[in-house]
DNA sequence: AGGTACGTAACGAGCGTTCGGTATGTAAGG
DNA sequence: CCTTACATACCGAACGCTCGTTACGTACCT
């Protein structure tokens, strides 16, 4: 029995934050072993004693990013409608500088993505499962009357993914002009502009 | 008297049309001053000759991108309010191979305009110039009763450029789940939403 | 003794950039 | 009109460096 089996992949997270923190500082362009290694004060060798090669290092390092982010704590979840869905947006939002370095790992994450097959199909995946996780509060709402009845929730899990991750990237290139105040009161007038009528 | 002085901003341009070509089909990481010389069939020399460093050939090519995008031939061009806003908004969307190609140059360029500070400042400018083009759109709209008098045309703007945006990066990794149609369809959706109640 | 967990050093490839050379012009001088 | 002079436009090779990866050595644990 190999020993300390935990322990590996305790190491193995190690790694990833410190890839994490490489990528949100220098982008993909930056990320280098030897930058990684430097960043946890170790070696390249030690390295490649626990990923077999940089792609997989890269890999494991979003995948657990995902994961990480998912359990993480979270605000006040309402459990219901159209507020739960403002509360999982804003949780995705740059409003702390822990998500604002969450989100510049993503985006810079989609030029690799975009030329590579297999990284482009994982981001496809997240993408699919973030609309999955938001399709049922947009029934939910539906049902309470805060839709329309003719509204559509896979297609407005797509528009709100949509508009949250086009704001994301216009508030990391621009953080003076989209404070958090401002980007919460663009995802209220977003959520108050899809509402029925008779719930405003 | 430095002879066929034009000849050599035409020169540049067939660079950058390279440069377009490898990131399209590589990304950044991919661009190297070998793939752009051998795109063109020609060697890396010629490159250094029309630009003193790779860093500047990329922010040439860019800023050529956004140029000769705002030139290039549209689609027919409402002239008021909303439909006017369908029709700038539909020209962004990854609808051909062109716009596709486009698109993923510039989600491309985040990776590198998120740790390059000069480029990172392009990006926010552009961002600053999609939205000033786009506003007095919705304030004729708003004049038009298309909009409601209290719609903030600085604020939807910034709305609709995130949903266009955030709609062609979940389109670039999933283009079977987004065929034209259905990006059409949100696009009309969001417009809808967005729209003052009596114009509907 | 033998496997695990590293560090150190090096390899070969590929990178941006530099350099020297060679055409091809245009311009000036007699 | 020919010659000399010089800038322009490129190519091909090379430099110095950094990259991912490999090989090898060593300390530690069991």
């Amino acid at each position: 029995m190999p020993p300390a089996l935990g322990d590996r992949e305790a190491r193995r997270e190690d790694v990833s934050r410190a890839v994490w923190h490489v990528l949100a500082d220098k982008g993909f362009g930056g990320l280098t072993l030897r930058a990684v290694a430097a960043a946890m004060g170790v070696s390249t060798g030690m390295l490649m004693h626990y990923f077999p090669t940089k792609r997989a290092l890269v890999a494991h390092a979003l995948d657990l990013l995902e994961k990480r982010t998912a359990e993480r704590p979270r605000r006040e979840r309402p459990s219901e409608g159209l507020a739960a869905l403002r509360a999982m947006l804003l949780d995705v939002l740059p409003l702390t500088s822990d998500d604002t370095a969450r989100n510049r790992i993503w985006v810079s994450s989609w030029d690799l993505a975009l030329a590579d097959d297999a990284l482009g199909a994982d981001q496809a995946d997240r993408y699919v499962r973030m609309r999955s996780g938001i399709r049922p509060h947009l029934e939910a709402a539906r049902d309470l009357g805060e839709l329309p009845v003719t509204a559509d929730p896979e297609q407005l899990a797509a528009t709100a993914v949509a508009f949250v991750h086009g704001l994301v990237v216009q508030a990391l290139f621009d953080p003076g002009r989209f404070p958090g105040d401002v980007q919460i009161a663009m995802l209220d007038g977003f959520l108050a502009s899809i509402s029925s009528p008779r719930s405003r």
